[in-house]
DNA sequence: CTTCCATTTCGCTTGTTGGCGAAACGACGG
DNA sequence: CCGTCGTTTCGCCAACAAGCGAAATGGAAG
């Protein structure tokens, strides 16, 4: 049952269902590259693609300084979870803030992570601030969006 | 994606998951009968149902003073959300829980709605008290499970 | 019309979740 | 070694969710 409630907990919210359809039609991505998707803090980034690995739908691979994440394997998948990603993720195609997000990624993976991770070290935005005001480092809670 | 999440954060929950395995395999129940499965109140009880029912996945029969609720047809669903309801009762199905549910759920068959809640409101548990200790109104807060 | 009773809604308390920034980790590059 | 930098962990706060009891709803039965 842990199994089942992890994974559809994990399923429950908005980001992390944006990060498994990127990461569903992207293959692999860093977490910089996720976290300018978003337009989250690093460590909010990081948590949701931790509690998505932990239910098992992800994997990371470690290289070096970075991490990448991708959809984890059929073969690692725990019992029939591929069922459920790819249910997820094609209802999700369907949805307007799903279709921004590619075009935004399609800008997104122009710049090479290195180049990305500076820019947003600098506060510079990489890309055409998304819907949800971007602000550069202005108000200190830029996002409450949820 | 409203809907999505609507269904996904509605799968999100214990009770709820239980709620739907009960009313897949045994078809409809009412919701003194739902009640008196999960231990929970009244209240607690109709709020879990109305959740499951506004993600598109239970469907209500009014019938009289009477609510019963179950599974909604392929037809009524939204999208394909046949698909995700029968891979978590499937899923769930494994648990152990979800068989204990099972044996307490003929027991709970045994009398009539009526005689339920009849019962539920003279404090008499109908049934082998559950997993979860079914104090009959002693400590307040009896079941915080969760 | 009133009463009864299963269900729902409301108001409240408490535990959980999602967000952030600061600090800690760990791997590279001097 | 020592600083740099991507990532993760920690501590905190605000918003949400799940639980309860009490009150409101709305059919059935007097």
């Amino acid at each position: 049952m842990r199994n089942i409630l992890a994974i559809t907990k994990a399923l429950g919210d908005l980001n992390r269902v944006r990060i498994l359809c990127a990461l569903s039609e992207r293959g692999e991505l860093c977490v910089c590259q996720v976290q300018e998707l978003l337009a989250l803090a690093p460590s909010s980034t990081s948590k949701h693609l931790s509690i998505l690995a932990n239910a098992g739908l992800l994997a990371v691979r470690k290289e070096g300084r970075w991490a990448y994440y991708s959809v984890a394997e059929e073969s690692d998948f725990p019992e029939e979870a591929a069922q459920i990603v790819t249910w997820v993720t094609r209802q999700a195609a369907k949805e307007k803030a799903i279709h921004e997000d590619r075009k935004r990624l399609k800008e997104i993976l122009s710049y090479s992570p290195e180049e990305l991770c500076q820019r947003l070290a600098n506060g510079q935005p990489c890309c055409s601030s998304a819907p949800e005001t971007r602000a550069v480092a202005k108000s200190p809670r830029a996002t409450p969006a949820r």
